[in-house]
DNA sequence: CTAATACGTTACTATTGAGTAACATATAAG
DNA sequence: CTTATATGTTACTCAATAGTAACGTATTAG
């Protein structure tokens, strides 16, 4: 559980699968729903990235007759930036202070704000 | 200077080229004292991984006499963390919370700690 | 000047990754 | 049962990436 990072940051490499990453953002997808969002990819291409996503932990995938709902899975993304947040700890000062307003921020104003699509 | 994020997540996805990143953090390398570091790659190896950091601005490099000095450049990183923070904000909750406790440590201690290597 | 050092480049191989087309299976609806 | 839907799979390109070997250049030390 600890040397997929490898896997988690080749993963979010794909601007494809970060696209997918962001429409999951806004809730659970169907595997046919997440297709149509990208008529330039055939069907087993965009497939094959939801695997990619789901070997590395960033999407879970259940059963549901013949449908299968993707959802979005935060903790890896969570454990990547924490690491390095950790890391760069040094080097982040202005960063972590433009975050920590951030999170003040978020904080006040609990869920006041639906994040919206990409 | 914004469609390198492409770059940027590409240059991250390799373990060899978050290693160099790592051997940065703890000040600037000559191009050979990188090289050195990793007898299992080719000096050339290494060097192409060098461009690619370069180009994505990781990393920049000047010349003293022959010789190549590279540093560490994290402001794509923060870009990265900051966009990717805010991003996932709505899922951020926890995790926010415990970056916020790091930016204040890291603020009250100011500048006591230095960062140790990996 | 000569040799050693620090770095750069050319040319090539091999593996992985992204992608398509076409076929196969399973389940829900009528 | 039959059809349409939702998903899975096989087989195959094509391009990019990671990597090596070997040679070339430039600068500093003596």
């Amino acid at each position: 559980m600890s040397e997929n990072l490898d896997q988690i940051w080749k993963a979010l490499s794909d601007p494809t699968r970060r696209d997918i990453l962001d429409l999951l953002r806004d809730g659970p997808r169907l595997t046919t729903e997440i297709v149509e969002q990208f008529p330039d990819l055939s069907r087993f291409g965009v497939m094959k990235h939801m695997e990619v996503l789901r070997e590395a932990g960033l999407v879970n995938t259940r059963a549901d007759g013949r449908k299968r709902i993707n959802s979005l899975n935060v903790t890896p993304l969570r454990q990547i930036m924490e690491r390095w947040m950790s890391k760069y700890e040094a080097y982040w000062t202005n960063a972590l202070l433009r975050v920590k307003d951030l999170a003040e921020e978020s904080a006040s104003e609990e869920k006041k704000t639906k994040h919206k699509r990409a």
